[in-house]
DNA sequence: CGTAGAAGCTTC
DNA sequence: AAGCTTCTACGA
């Protein structure tokens, strides 16, 4: 028997770490786990329950809880406690990171919504040149104060003020519309019953309702056309029973072109056979860390596939996370094709409904592989035996706005928590992952060579110095282009890889050299030619291409920079007309335009595959013998610590599309430092090398996983209220360093500004705190 | 003295 | 985060 509680510990999904107790209404119980409604000053808002305290906290006066949102908790203690330890390291709330670890769309919030109040005298519309614009707006209906000002151009502020004066309304309103079950009215067969002999088609349709069991009415209705009163009959019979049952929508259609025929284990690999034997132990003892360190082509994703496999004949379940599953349908495709439909998929394709409908099959059981993004780390298998994080190296795991959690970091901690063994997975570990193998944090199982033993292709440089594109603007070096013609014309296939990182196509006026940049970032609008627009990678903004130049009026632009499409043209100049080419960069990559490209280019159609990172991740093309780097140190300029470990790791994976056919590959990479040291350990292929330089290079600056870092990112809309800010915490910091006695092993460096200088119409400073010592970091934050 | 806008405080 | 209260600068 469960004890009454009369009240709930709740979090809401607020920057506010603080947890609120509410009064629980007699009779009704909220266990941990479900979602509640409550006044939060003079909003609603859903809260988590948390737990049930005993005694409420005195001086404050309880409120009660307004609805319960779920029959059965959302959440259990598993998750619960996940969440609470990255709140913890992250230093975020509890509530938001509850709020991202469950399915998008679900929680409820107030708005504010206007709507006409009393119509205002004449005299009232002197000096309120807006009112006007605002009640013709409102007569359309009533609005979100939001869209409002927005569409009005004014604050909040004015609006509550004509409020004041009752010629408009504020109240706030629930918002509707987000992610519900889709259920669908279904006939299910009860008895066998007599229908009237003058109505054949009752009969007809009883014996269809009896065949299948259980079919949707909108099913029927398309094969009988109206069947109202039928069914209405059949049901008052006692023939069959109409109910809503819940309908899941399932997406993983739509992500592959190949057909579904399921997938045949290959046999495994001298090297891969202790791997996975490894694993399949750490599955069955319910723990350990594995670094799967394999070069590209060793065969990775089979030893997760097997590993995967035996979890499954023990009942348990798995996820598996890939950086951005919308990019490696190859990869998910197989999954599906091995797992059928014990497979789940996650990602930012989906719709909320679809996202919904995925989660609760995993929370119910009957999907027990979960295949995701980041965020598929909080999906909600019981009974985990395995966590896979497959090119661990990569960016995209680490969520960079709010709440910020790295993936990697949390499937270690929720496979300690849950008993599950943790893979990660790379050809080209992170310096922080091989570090922990070094101190014995992972078990560390290598696999050398390529399945089939195809050699690993030949890497030369091409110093763009010296030899350097012939004419103007061009990018292709005369050694490159002569490989590709070669290539070409032995009907062989050739990948062209961009480093793109701030080096999109940019329109620079060829008067004063200005580069458009978005009205709200600082970042140089890139150009797309297909669909004649400038657009902002980080907040979405759009314009046509300027006329003129904003700064001196010119009227003449070159497109600057080496976009896919330039580059596309240079080779069409090149190769001539005959030759096919591909491209793949984010504009072309949406969804179905993405499979076309590969496909295309797997099928032979294309000869020439053009693109940036995504032509990177592991795609297997079989026809492929040459791959060309453009600017290949574009990315170590970057002023971040680990520009030599991304140049150096995405240099090695596009060169490992090289050569994983019958014919022996070749790589080309265009540099203007050929004798940097991430230019060097490829040409001599050796990653070992580039490790231990990389490794000196950390140490002596002090960078992970030597030390550990923290930023505090302060923004505002004004620039110089940013800098006040950022000098006050950065001094509020110092004193708290001084009183801690932690001067010496703690170090702040700033504020300077951001990366990205201005985001948003938002000036962006940071603070960098530095310590060998972690919990000297997390005292201070 | 009144007001608008910025800054600070609170949310069971 | 967002609503409400307090503070502050400025003009009458």
């Amino acid at each position: 028997m469960k004890e009454e509680c009369k009240w709930v510990e709740v979090v809401v999904p607020l920057p506010f770490r603080k947890r609120l107790t509410y009064a629980l209404p007699d009779g009704l119980s909220a266990p941990v786990g479900v979602r509640v409604l409550v006044p939060l000053g003079p909003r609603r808002l859903t809260a988590y329950v948390v737990g049930h305290p005993s005694d409420p906290p005195p001086e404050v006066k309880i409120r009660p809880v307004l609805d319960i949102l779920d029959q059965q908790p959302i959440f259990g203690p598993d998750l619960l406690e996940l969440c609470q330890w990255a709140s913890r390291y992250y230093h975020e709330s509890l509530g938001e990171m509850l709020s991202t670890a469950l399915p998008g769309g679900i929680n409820q919030k107030d708005t504010r919504m206007v709507s006409l109040g009393d119509p205002p005298s004449a005299e009232a519309f002197a000096g309120e040149s807006q009112l006007e614009d605002a009640l013709s707006l409102l007569a359309g209906g009533d609005q979100r104060i939001q869209s409002l000002c927005k569409a009005l151009n004014c604050g909040v502020r004015q609006v509550l003020r004509w409020e004041k004066n009752g010629w408009i309304r504020v109240n706030y309103a629930l918002q509707k519309g987000a992610a519900k079950a889709k259920t669908s009215l279904t006939a299910t067969f009860t008895a066998p019953v007599e229908t009237s002999k003058r109505a054949p088609k009752d009969k007809r349709i009883l014996e269809f309702v009896q065949a299948s069991e259980s079919v949707a009415v909108a099913e029927l209705r398309k094969r009988f056309g109206q069947v109202r009163g039928n069914l209405k009959r059949l049901e008052e019979l006692g023939g069959i029973q109409l109910e809503e049952r819940r309908i899941m929508r399932d997406p993983s259609g739509m992500l592959f072109s190949v057909g579904s025929e399921p997938d045949v284990p290959p046999p495994l690999t001298p090297e891969q056979v202790p791997a996975v034997a490894a694993i399949e132990a750490g599955v069955r003892g319910g723990e350990g860390r594995f670094l799967l360190h394999g070069v590209t082509g060793s065969g990775k994703t089979e030893v997760y596939l097997r590993a995967i496999a035996t979890a499954l004949e023990m009942g348990k379940g798995s996820i598996v996370l890939v950086p951005e599953i919308a990019l490696t349908p190859q990869l998910a495709g197989r999954f599906q094709r091995r797992f059928g439909s014990s497979i789940a998929l996650l990602h930012s394709g989906l719709k909320p409904g679809e996202k919904l409908d995925q989660w609760t099959e995993i929370a119910e059981g009957r999907r027990r592989v979960v295949v995701g993004a980041r965020s598929a780390i909080f999906a909600p298998v019981s009974n985990l035996g395995l966590i896979v994080v497959d090119e661990e190296h990569e960016a995209s795991f680490k969520q960079e706005n709010k709440p910020r959690y790295h993936a990697r970091d949390l499937a270690m901690v929720r496979g300690a928590q849950e008993g599950a063994a943790v893979v990660v997975g790379s050809a080209t570990p992170s310096m922080e992952t091989l570090a922990n193998g070094e101190k014995g944090r992972f078990q560390v199982l290598r696999m050398e060579s390529r399945v089939l033993d195809r050699p690993l292709p030949q890497v030369d440089l091409v110093d763009l110095r010296t030899e350097r594109p012939k004419g103007k603007h061009r990018t292709v070096s005369p050694k490159l282009a002569e490989a590709l013609k070669e290539t070409v014309e032995k009907g062989q296939q050739a990948v062209l890889f961009i480093n793109r990182r701030g080096f999109s196509s940019c329109m620079v006026c060829m008067d004063c050299g200005h580069v458009e940049e978005c009205p709200s970032c600082s970042i140089s609008l890139s150009y797309t030619q297909r669909y004649e627009q400038m657009r902002c990678h980080y907040c979405g903004y759009r314009q046509p291409p300027p006329k003129s130049c904003s700064q001196c009026k010119g009227t003449s632009f070159e497109a600057s920079g080496a976009g896919t499409e330039r580059i596309e043209g240079e080779l069409r100049a090149l190769l001539g007309p005959e030759v096919t080419i591909g491209r793949l960069d984010r504009d072309t990559a949406s969804g179905k335009g993405l499979i076309e490209v590969l496909d295309g280019f797997r099928e032979r159609k294309t000869q020439v595959l053009i693109g940036t990172q995504m032509v990177a991740k592991g795609h297997d093309f079989p026809g492929v013998t040459l791959v060309g780097v453009l600017h290949a140190d574009q990315g170590l300029r970057f002023p971040e610590f680990r520009a030599a470990e991304r140049t150096h790791q995405l240099i090695t994976q596009v060169a490992g599309r090289a050569g994983r056919g019958t014919e022996p590959g070749r790589v080309l990479i265009q540099t203007y430092s050929p004798e940097h040291y991430v230019m060097q350990a490829i040409l001599k292929e050796d990653p070992e090398g580039f490790v231990r330089r990389e490794m000196v290079e950390r140490q002596e600056f002090g960078y992970p996983p030597f030390a550990h870092l923290a930023v505090v990112l302060i923004q505002h809309e004004d620039g110089e209220v940013a800098l006040k800010k950022a000098q006050r915490i950065q001094g509020f910091l110092e004193r708290v360093v001084e009183q801690m006695e932690a001067t010496r092993s703690l170090y702040l460096f700033g504020p300077v500004f951001a990366p990205i200088q201005r985001l948003k119409n938002k000036t962006r400073l940071q603070i960098l705190l530095k310590s060998s010592e972690r919990s000297l970091l997390h005292r201070v934050l």
